[in-house]
DNA sequence: TCATTAAATTGTT
DNA sequence: AACAATTTAATGA
């Protein structure tokens, strides 16, 4: 893993977001001009480095984040002081509404895997988009139940031994619309990078997505893997 | 714009 | 882990 920048870089870069970056957000399009007014101007827009930290364990909440581009990963540090991936974070994820909803601090360590931007919009403003927007509530709302959904099926990918299937259902839950929309079609990740998410070997990796491949389920690119069948991909089964 | 070189990523053992 | 092959990015004329 690259090297720990101390985090306060990532808070320091700061400035509003450009019209284009704002039309990245899935969410803005669902306020009121009032409310979107609102949002627009608390917004703010970060650029991170490979290994810089958008957000901590034990620190408390002051913005919830989105990814406008790049890819984050999500994880926590067990009983052992080993490092635990939950899992990655690609273009149009947003994320901590929970602890925000809750005012409390982060539970688990959000990291850059590559150079990314990532948004913030600041706890309050949250709180008040929340008190005022039915629109915004609808987004939140929706999101929490489509990442328990995808809690439920980590779990289920935990407990899976054969490493191909593993691959395409982390590969599945990163290609997610409602989660990630502004993933698309094509999916911009390493084969290292999801080594790094999916906890196996680059080597292995590749050799899962050549078989999903020759499936026709994926196509793989250089930097990345476009997918062309998404339903193949979350009921991949033994061959 | 094009050719050359360096860096990143992939494929294979 | 190591190495070769391939693709992209950077450089400078």
């Amino acid at each position: 893993m690259a090297t720990v920048n101390n985090e306060s870089s990532l808070h320091q870069r700061r400035r509003p977001l450009t019209d284009q970056e704002l039309d990245a957000i899935p969410w803005i399009h669902l306020l009121e001009v009032r409310e979107r007014e609102r949002a627009q101007d608390d917004l703010r827009i970060a650029d991170a480095s490979p290994g810089d930290y958008v957000c901590r364990i034990g620190r408390p909440v002051t913005y919830w984040f989105g990814v406008v581009d790049g890819l984050l990963k999500m994880s926590t540090d067990n009983a052992q002081g080993q490092t635990m991936t939950f899992t990655g974070v690609p273009p149009g994820g947003w994320f901590g509404e929970g602890t925000a909803l809750k005012r409390e601090t982060y539970r688990y360590n959000i990291q850059a895997l590559r150079k990314s931007r990532v948004a913030g919009l600041h706890v309050d403003t949250f709180h008040w988009l929340l008190d005022h927007s039915i629109g915004f509530n609808r987004f939140v709302m929706n999101q929490l139940n489509e990442r328990l959904g995808q809690f439920i099926a980590a779990r289920e990918i935990d407990r899976l031994t054969n490493p191909d299937i593993r691959v395409a259902r982390s590969l599945a839950a990163l290609f997610n619309p409602v989660l990630y929309p502004g993933v698309g079609e094509l999916l911009q990740i390493t084969q290292q990078e999801l080594a790094y998410l999916v906890g196996l070997s680059r080597q292995r990796v590749n050799q899962a997505l050549a078989h999903l491949a020759a499936q026709g389920a994926i196509r793989i690119e250089y930097g990345g893997l476009r997918v062309l069948n998404l339903q193949a991909l979350r009921n991949q089964i033994f061959i």
